[in-house]
DNA sequence: AAGTGGTCTAGACCACAGC
DNA sequence: CTGTGGTCTAGACCACTTG
């Protein structure tokens, strides 16, 4: 559709990455070569080779080049925007997904303080069980604002939310912030979880954003502690101070 | 020191979104009045907005223009990599570090097989507890390799090792993994933290990288269950299938 | 000295918002 | 139509590594 050369370099390159045809510790192309074989300037090619080094593909040393990361495999929850359907394919799991509740509901006081609206705004409420090897260890539960979002079922919820927000709604999600902590196991884990002795699950809380920054999404996803694993690829940035 | 127009772009905007100068959902200067102050090009301001992009503070619409996130204090341990030290002084927190190992010993089966290195390579072992409010919730254990790292002290490990890695022995560090898991709470944990009837911890590992991609250290940080928190800013990036 | 990545320029054209 | 951000160009100079 787009015609992004630096997105398609990132892309090519990165599958190139993952399939191990570029092996870990191998030398990439120069930018000047990048830029002859696509046809391209330098600062193109260089916008896609710093997406892949932001995003733990690569590493870049002045003076030296461009060199292949050794993680490519380990990549678990890759940090990021991820659902489970797109995390799940990834990694190629046994998994299916259980739908609880599909309802649009009032938002009620807890709901409405997280969403920033009144309580009697309208949400959709998800809750959907994640089962691997026939254990339900992942909890999740989403409310989506019915004013942004609408015609949600049961089968929408059952394949992926995001698939549907972006491709039929068109809606464009632009950012999240999420929270991860340790909380109480608290009713609904109980009900909806095979749990064990634990006491605690590990809780990610989701805010998810339009493009015009609108907060259109809460979402709580509840782990059990022996299934959680959260990976994150840093890069180290030096602000002094001036 | 350095000269970067947009890093020090950057710098400036941030720090006054920071201080509130600039209030969530204020409007930015377009990127052609930002090159005309700065007096540079517009790709250069553009990378400047960026990073601030990628790091929560701001958000970009086309055609509007660039708008203040209102998550400029939730920054608690902002995801990426950022020590100890950088953390409680960006908090003020009342906080202190206690130190109770410093030494240089063979690396041992375990710990060799996570540096990739050989049993009996010489590695530094800190161990360090960080309190809060008079309770020793964190528990950071490091490993790093002897002959990346010479002369560690208690004074530097008190302080800042990575103040003391950039700094003095003028290591450039790259970047890092990071693994989050919920383990069972071990004799370490027993022995150095104040925990109350938790049977579990949070235990983020860390493998960091020098820039020629060397492996040369790799951290424990034990959190308990009810001090850990971890927040994370996710931008969504469709990469579609070509 | 040659090659590499890091920064920067002074333009250009496009897609999208809003008047 | 104007202003905005998104992409791209064809150079330039610098700092660093390697031979």
């Amino acid at each position: 559709m787009k015609n992004n050369i630096f997105l398609t370099l990132y892309k090519e390159v990165a599958q190139q990455i993952d399939a191990g045809v570029l092996p870990p510790g191998s030398k990439l192309p120069s930018e000047h070569e990048f830029a002859a074989t696509y046809d391209t300037s330098r600062e193109t090619v260089r916008k896609g080779l710093n997406m892949l080094a932001q995003h733990g593909y690569i590493n870049k040393v002045k003076g030296k080049g461009s060199f292949v990361l050794n993680n490519g495999k380990l990549k678990f929850p890759v940090s990021g925007l991820v659902s489970y359907k797109e995390l799940s394919e990834r990694m190629g799991y046994l998994s299916r997904t259980i739908v609880y509740v599909t309802e649009c509901v009032p938002a009620g006081e807890e709901i409405a303080r997280e969403l920033k609206v009144s309580a009697d705004h309208l949400v959709w409420k998800v809750i959907r069980a994640r089962e691997i090897d026939n254990e339900r260890v992942i909890l999740d539960i989403d409310y989506l604002l019915a004013d942004v979002v609408s015609g949600l079922t049961k089968e929408i919820t059952t394949d992926s939310i995001y698939h549907y927000l972006e491709q039929t709604l068109q809606l464009k999600i632009s950012y999240a912030e999420k929270i991860i902590t340790v909380d109480q196991v608290n009713e609904l884990d109980q009900s909806f979880m095979d749990l064990g002795e634990d006491s605690h699950v590990v809780v990610v809380r989701g805010y998810v954003h339009l493009e015009d920054t609108t907060l259109f999404q809460y979402t709580e996803s509840r782990h059990r502690l022996d299934k959680f694993q959260f990976v994150d690829f840093a890069r180290r940035i030096v602000v002094e101070e001036s």
